[in-house]
DNA sequence: CCCGCCATCAGGATCGACCCTGAGACCTGC
DNA sequence: GCAGGTCTCAGGGTCGATCCTGATGGCGGG
C-alpha cells in the first residue's frame, strides 16, 4: 500500500521531479503552490503525509502545518527545503513537522523518508538533527559548575527557588511560614552572593542554570 | 580505522555482551560500571564515543556527562537503556548526548549507531526521536490567537516588549526617548488590558507566547 | 469642525523591593 | 564555654512599581 502523499512547493519543476522520481513508490494525491490552496486541499484529500516547502507564499510552510493544525487534521508532515538555517529547522519543528531533510537527498533515500514518516517516525538528515539537539538542549555552552551557587546555604538555595518563580516577599514568607523581614534577609544575601541586583536578574540566572 | 569506544554499564554481562558483539566493528578502550571510575577512565583514555547506560549507581548517566563535560573533554555520548521513558531521553539530551538507542536493538544496528555518532551525527530509536520531538515543541496545544494582544496599540506592544525583558521603567524611558512617566501609562494600560498584575506575570505571559 | 483614539506627561498616593545595622536563638566544633 | 555560622526578626530608609485623575496636542473619520 503506497502512502497517499500532497506535494506543496512553489516551484512548478521541483514538484514535477518529485512527482516522477516518487512514483513507483508513493501515490501523489495533489499538489498546492500556496499556502491557502494547500491548506484547503489537505483538508479535502486527507493524504497520509504532507511534503512541505519551507519557503512559500502567503505564509511559509508554518502557516500550513498551523492552517491544518487548526481543523484537527493529523497529517504527518514532511519538511522539504533548499535551507539548513537553523531557524527554519527550528520553526518547523515547532510548528509540528515530524521531519525535515533538504532537497539535496537522493530520490531514494525521499523515498524512504516519505515511508518512516509515514509510519510514524521521525526524519532528520543528520547535520539538521544536530541544529535541532543544539537548539534544545540550548545551555550556553561553557555553564556549568557554579561555585555561586555552592556558597548558598540550604535555606537561601529555597528563597531564591521561590523569588524566581516570581513569588513576592510575601508570597514567600507565608509559603516557608516566616515574617516578610526573614525572607528580605535571605534575599538580600542571595543577590549579594550572586552579584545581582534585582530579582530580575536573579530569574535569569536560575532560568539559565535551570535552577526551578 | 575502528572507532574507540568506551563502555558504562553496571551489568557486567550486559559489558559482556556489547563487547564481543561490536568487536569486529569498534575498539573497546575501556568499561566501567558506576560514575567516579568512568568519568576517571574517560578522560584518561579520551575514546570517540561513550556508550552509556541510562541508570547507574553513583548518580546515572547524566553525571557522567557532566563530570566530563566539566573537565572540557569533547567526547560523543550515545545512551543505551533499557528504558524509553521520556524523562530519562529528553534529561540525557539536556546533558548532550547525541543519540540514544534501546538495548533491543540489533548488533547491526548498533554498530552503524556508534560509526554515525563517531562521525558527529546524531542517532535517534524513530520511538525515541518522537518523544524528543514532542518535549521540544513544548507548547501547550490549542494555545493560539490572542484577541488580548490584538488590542494592544503599537507603542503598548513595544513597551510590553521591552518591560518583559527586564527593563525598568527608567530603561524603557531611555531606550524610547520619552518620559518615565508616559511608561507607567502605557504599562498600566497592557497591565489592564490583558488584565495582569505586575511585571513578573506579563513576562511569564510574554514568554509563554514567544512575543520577544 | 468636532469627536474619539493615541501618545505624551504631571501630580500625588500607596505599596513592594532592596539595603544596612543590629540582635537574639540555636547548633557545631574546638 | 566560646567562636562561628545559620536562621530568625526589627527598625528605618531609599527608590521603583503601580494606580488614579487629569491635561495637552496630533490625527483621522463622519
Amino acid at each position: 500500500m503506497k502512502p497517499r502523499v500532497f506535494l506543496v512547493d512553489d516551484h512548478e519543476l521541483i514538484r514535477a521531479g518529485i512527482r516522477t522520481e516518487l512514483s513507483d513508490t508513493v501515490d501523489v494525491v495533489g499538489e498546492a503552490d500556496e499556502v491557502d490552496a494547500a491548506i484547503a486541499m489537505i483538508l479535502e484529500r486527507s493524504p497520509d503525509v504532507v511534503l512541505l516547502d519551507v519557503h512559500l507564499p502567503g505564509g511559509g510552510g508554518r502557516a500550513v502545518i498551523e492552517g491544518v493544525r487548526a481543523h484537527n487534521e493529523t497529517v504527518a508532515f514532511l519538511a522539504l527545503s533548499v535551507s539548513d538555517a537553523p531557524e527554519d529547522v527550528i520553526s518547523l519543528i515547532r510548528a509540528g513537522a515530524r521531519g525535515y531533510v533538504t532537497k539535496t537527498i537522493a530520490a531514494s533515500d525521499l523515498a524512504e523518508a516519505v515511508a518512516a514518516v509515514a509510519a510514524g517516525d521521525v526524519v532528520f538528515s543528520p547535520r539538521l538533527a544536530g541544529f535541532v539537539l543544539d537548539a534544545f538542549r540550548d545551555l550556553p555552552a561553557g555553564t556549568s559548575a557554579d561555585p555561586e551557587f555552592e556558597a548558598l546555604t540550604p535555606r537561601e538555595r529555597q528563597v531564591l527557588r521561590l523569588i524566581a518563580r516570581g513569588f513576592s516577599y510575601r508570597d514567600v514568607s507565608v509559603e516557608l511560614g516566616v515574617a516578610v523581614k526573614t525572607v528580605e534577609s535571605h534575599v538580600s544575601a542571595v543577590l549579594r552572593k550572586l552579584q545581582l541586583s534585582n530579582r530580575h536578574e536573579l530569574s535569569h540566572w536560575a532560568h539559565e542554570r535551570r535552577i526551578l
